[in-house]
DNA sequence: CACTCGACTTGTGCTAGATCAACGCTGGCC
DNA sequence: GGCCAGCGTTGATCTAGCACAAGTCGAGTG
């Protein structure tokens, strides 16, 4: 049975990307069916595998159905950013000027469907409807790394790593809501790349929230969190 | 006569959102019309003017024929984070859930062309492949802004500062390309914003800058660049 | 079952850059 | 023409968090 490639998370339900109605838009039973024949399941067995790489021909678009994927950019001189991670629903492999401009690794065992670019791009002109759904979701991003930004910019580490553990949390299937622990997927480097911070930083930051009461280490990557003191010391507004 | 509509900046010529064949498309001159015909043209007088808030209901999409606008995101604390600075031709005002998610601000006097955004999305759906190029766009800024968390997380102020010189030096109208000199629409707080700094910070990063020989201060807001010396010291690997 | 390698933690400097505090400059305004 | 407010610069101080170094822990492997 094929995995459900209609089940595109973003902002649920639809939002149009301006204005203020609500169409929530579904797809018809024949898009489906038309979005699904237009790729193919794939999975990686092991983490660490690459998908594509910086600079690769952007042939292939990817909606994550299953695991999760960091995105990163490496400059010249070695210093590694992630820019995103990737769960279950998200979409990845977005181009600009036909290549992918970062590198994407898988961090776990994981399922993708994959569709031809070309093919997609016809699709998309062909059902406006799913293409601006494709919008909407590239906002969302967009709106995501500007959130982003404004951590880097203004946080210190503390207040990063907590507002990212609450942004982790929100993940059914690595949160538990009923005894709010988290699986994290991923290696203090890895967050240490995501949030700018050392993997020491990291380290000595998780110490800091478990001494101040906000979570509380099962182990180094189950976390016990308490979300509304996390909320209340990262302080985003609102998210 | 009405500002032209149609000079859409995002990577000209228009590049398809994946795959690798490029279209390049072009609007046609009922395209034009249609899309022209749909908005309306408001001036800006003066510097400072707020054009939309964060949380405003998104009624709008403007599309920047004149000036240079700032978008920033403020955290209750009262950080202040500049997420994006918008030059003739660039779009603002995408929303996410049906509001605002930043707020944006003029720099000098401005024009802007305005969409009412609830005619603008059925328009889009109605014409796909303009719709297509609004993609293209917001994936290009999705890009532009992970290479601005890239910096943020990865470099030095000083190199931050010379990449965004460096950025802001693209901009024609802005940067006389003949003797070098660039025209700083912003002051040095609002550079800071941007760049994650103290505007202390980037007066001395200035200073050090100007100190290595990679530019002359003819005025605080007028710089000479040498923006070969620059590139190599701010190294983002062909951006 | 010992070995190994990667993940994680902890300790010790050290510095980039924030913060606080003046102070000069300039351009709009009465 | 003088006043004032916001911009820009400079100096002094202080600290968050990085770099380096070393040691622990745990899971897969021969």
């Amino acid at each position: 049975m094929p995995p459900d490639v209609t089940r595109i998370r973003a902002v649920p339900p639809w939002q149009p990307a301006f204005g203020e109605e609500t169409p929530f838009l579904l797809l018809s039973s024949e898009e489906q069916a038309a979005l699904r024949h237009l790729g193919t399941s794939i999975t990686f067995k092991t983490a660490r595998t690459q998908i594509y790489a910086h600079n690769d021909k952007a042939r292939f678009l990817y909606l994550l159905i299953d695991g999760v994927i960091e995105a990163d950019r490496t400059l010249p001189k070695g210093e590694r950013q992630i820019v995103a991670f990737y769960w279950p629903g998200d979409i990845l492999g977005l181009a600009d000027e036909g290549v992918y401009v970062n590198t994407a690794i898988t961090l776990s065992p994981c399922t993708v469907y994959r569709f031809p670019a070309d093919r997609l791009t016809k699709f998309l002109v062909e059902y406006p409807l799913i293409q601006h759904k494709f919008l909407v979701k590239a906002i969302h991003d967009l709106r995501n790394t500007q959130r982003q930004l404004l951590m880097m910019g203004r946080l210190s580490v503390l207040r990063r790593l907590a507002a990212f553990l609450l942004d982790c949390s929100a993940h059914e299937g690595y949160f538990d809501a009923k005894h709010r622990v988290l699986t994290l997927p991923m290696t203090r480097y890895d967050v240490a790349d995501y949030i700018g911070a050392s993997a020491e930083g990291v380290t000595r930051s998780f110490g800091r929230l478990e001494a101040m009461g906000m979570l509380h280490r099962l182990s180094p990557r189950l976390l016990e969190l308490k979300t509304a003191e996390l909320k209340a010391f990262a302080d985003l507004a609102g998210r």
